[in-house]
Formats: structure tokens, C-alpha cells, sequence
DNA sequence: AATCTGTTTAACAATTTGGTTAATCGACGG
DNA sequence: CCGTCGATTAACCAAATTGTTAAACAGATT
């Protein structure tokens, strides 16, 4: 019933000698993105790790406290990846084409994580709420910093006055709904189905360019 | 393969005595949305619609079945809810503050729409992307006839040169991310958490104004 | 070599779940 | 009053799946 043949070793990225959880981890990731939290089976993942399935119960009690190890985990690296974009003292042009591009670029390495938490967030459990709040919610979080540099921006001047809150949420909207629609995107878009990379990194240009203009002050003419 | 029982009346406007099956479809969008297909449980089904879990089988063969037909009866409509609202002649702006409002309010007030297709997204399999690219793909779909009109409005000077796939996408981006990610928005966001039919009202207004901002022809000022 | 400890495995148990089936119900026409 | 036929139900089945457990294994320590 199950399939006794798999590819040997999914090793891939770091190819050594990972241990055992690290193992298992990885492949719940994947397989928790591919099928969703119920969809994922607990067999599935040990075979895309290359262990007994008991193992996934020896490291982490029951499939509901494997999900939140992994789901708690990748959330935890893309709020860190944050470090080192967002810098202050900037001009808010450079800022906000930092963290659109660096937004992008690391969901895109990252479908799986971009997928999950859409997933997450899709049916209401208190879990992932809880979890993004507490990791969003600090002062220094990445889009507490897109806001009150959108807010600084605002009373320098450099771009006219809107809401930053709403602001911020149409970016990050615009920068994760094409990962996670994919199949419509491609249906629907000839360029996305031939060269989805290609589409990607117009992506990143079509959304600075439309927000700056879109944020640039109001100019005095007609 | 299609239902060959139809219901001869469509008498569906008030909640009084519908047909099992038009009980039956209601439900099942209902828990499907909630949980995702896999997370949703046939007997739930049965329950929510208060009749027996054998039931479902009668008029839909398998889970499968019942879910493709909740699926295509939901984004058919969604589709054809775009008739009265993209009428051709207008100025662009008009045109893209109608699409706006529409996609904003029927997105809301069909939460569990928006849902299902987001979760059908997700894992790519190829049943909804046919059924999307079919319904969608059509010239006179709703998302052809945008991308016409952002065309159009491109050559009459009316908004500057822009890619009108990439726009288009971060409309329907900005205006359906929201309520998916509805948790996490409202965590990020104390005006959302307050009163979400507000924040709601609120991003309308802001759409708009930032989309129409960031499409304004340069202006030959400084 | 004996043993101890953390890891791994195979086999098992228990439950859940989608789907089937045969019996029952109820309206309706003869 | 009876038979027909679609709608509905309870009972059942088989497969899948999560979680447990006791045994095997390997490597270090004495």
C-alpha cells in the first residue's frame, strides 16, 4: 500500500548528514505545504524523510505538535530574515523596494512556508493567530518598521498622506497572493505559465514602481 | 457526470423549505470553506444540513463529486456577479472603482468563496486551475475584460504605460488577500480587529485612491 | 565482555471515515 | 386498498490512519 520505492536520499540543499529531527522537519515542511494540515499523512512524511514513522512520534508526540514545531519554526526564520533589509535611515523609496524585493525573493525560495501559513490563516484556528500575532506584534517586527517608516515618510513629505496600515497590507498582498494563487496566476496569464522566474522578477518591479507612484505626493499642477 | 437531478424551481431567495439538494450544496460550501477539503468530514456535511450522511451519496456520488459541484456552482457565480457591474464606455477610473467595490463586496459577503478557492490554490491540484482557466480564459470574462480596459485606457492616454496583467493581478491581490488572511490582518491591525466591516469599507477607498495615484499619467512637472 | 542509554524498527490496536446496501417511508395513481 | 417509485434512514464494511509498545540495535562506559 505504501511505496516501498522512494528516491534513496532527498537530501538536497545541505547534503550532509542531518540529524535525524532536522531530517524530519524538512520533510514534514513539504509535505505539510503539498497536502495541508489534514491532507499531510504522518507516513508521507517519514518516507520523504527516510525514517520509520514511529520516529516522528519518538521527536514530537502526535501530528498536531509535529505541524506547530514546523510551522512555528519557519514563521520564526522569515520574520528573522527581516534583519538585515530593513535598515533605518533610509529614503522610504529604497525601504519599501527593499522589503518588496527581499518579500519576494524569500517567498519565492520558500513557496512551501508562503503556502502553509495562507493555509493556516484560512481556517481560523487560534494557533497560528496566536503565533503571528506574538511574532508580528513586537515593536521591532518587520511590519511594525514598514509602518512607522511609511508614517515617517508621511510627515517628511517624501510621499503623500495615506494610511499605512492600509498601505502595508497592499503591498505584502501584493507580494504573496501570486505565490500562493499560482495555478490561476498561470491559467489566467500566459507569461506567468511560460516563465513564472521571468514573471516573478517583474513582479518585484511592477509593484515598486505602481507604489511609488501611487504614494508619490501630490504634485502642484493641473 | 453532471447531476441529472435538477431542481425544476430555483426558488432559492428566502431560507424556507429548499430542496435537499440545494440544503445539501449550502452546507457542504459551508464546512468545505471551514475546514478544506480533507478536514471536512462528510458526516459534518450531514449534519449541517440536518440529514442523513447517506444522503450525500444519493445526490452526489463522493466526497469528491459534492465538493467539484459546491466548487464550480460557487465561482460560476462569482463570475457571472460581474455582469451589471463591468459595462463598457466609462472612464477608466470609473471602471477600476467598480471593479474594486464589487470584487470588495462580493468577496465579503461570500467569505467562504473566497476560502475555498484560495485552499484549491494551494495545492495546486489540476481540477480547479482547468476550471478556473476555462471560466476565466473566455474574452468576455471578467479579468479579460479589466486587462482590455487597462489596455485601452493606456492607449487614450488616460493612465500611464503599465504591464496590465501585473495591475490587474495586484487589484484582485489586494482586494481578496484580506479577508484570506483575515486572522493575521486582524492581528497585525487594531482598526481590522475592532470593526472589520469598517476596515473593510475603509480599503475599498483605499484601493482605489492608491491604484488610480499609482496609474496617473506622468505629469510634466518638475 | 557486560551493560546501559538513546535511537530505530516492526507489529499491533483502536478509531475514524468514506462508501454501500437493504430495509423503510411516504406520496400518488389505479 | 394496493403497488410503484423516488427519497431517506440505519446498519454495515473495508480501508486508511494515528498512535502505542515492546523488542532490536548501536555506541559508549565500565
Amino acid at each position: 500500500m505504501t511505496t516501498e520505492i522512494e528516491t534513496t536520499e532527498t537530501a538536497e540543499s545541505t547534503g550532509a548528514a542531518e540529524s535525524t529531527e532536522e531530517r524530519i522537519l524538512e520533510a514534514a515542511r513539504k509535505v505539510f505545504a503539498r497536502k495541508g494540515r489534514d491532507g499531510a499523512r504522518m507516513q508521507e512524511i517519514a518516507d520523504e524523510a527516510g525514517i520509520n514513522r514511529a520516529l516522528l512520534h519518538y521527536y514530537f508526540r502526535s501530528k498536531q505538535g509535529l505541524f506547530e514545531a514546523v510551522f512555528a519554526r519557519m514563521f520564526e526564520q522569515f520574520v528573522r530574515s527581516y534583519d538585515t533589509v530593513l535598515v533605518p535611515g533610509q529614503p522610504f523609496s529604497e525601504t519599501l523596494r527593499r522589503f518588496v524585493y527581499h518579500y519576494i525573493d524569500y517567498v519565492s525560495e520558500h513557496e512551501d512556508m508562503a503556502r502553509l501559513i495562507v493555509s493556516e490563516n484560512l481556517r481560523g484556528d487560534s494557533m497560528p493567530g496566536e503565533l503571528m500575532a506574538r511574532a508580528t506584534g513586537s515593536e521591532g517586527s518587520p511590519p511594525k518598521r514598514m509602518v512607522n517608516a511609511i508614517r515617517a515618510a508621511i510627515e517628511s513629505g517624501e510621499i503623500r498622506d495615506v494610511d499605512p496600515n492600509q498601505t502595508l497590507l497592499t503591498v505584502i498582498s501584493a507580494c504573496i497572493h501570486f505565490i500562493v494563487m499560482k495555478p490561476l496566476v498561470q491559467a489566467m496569464n500566459p507569461e506567468a505559465q511560460a516563465d513564472f522566474a521571468a514573471f516573478t522578477e517583474a513582479r518585484k518591479e511592477h509593484i515598486t514602481d505602481l507604489l511609488l507612484h501611487g504614494l508619490r505626493p501630490a504634485e502642484e499642477s493641473s
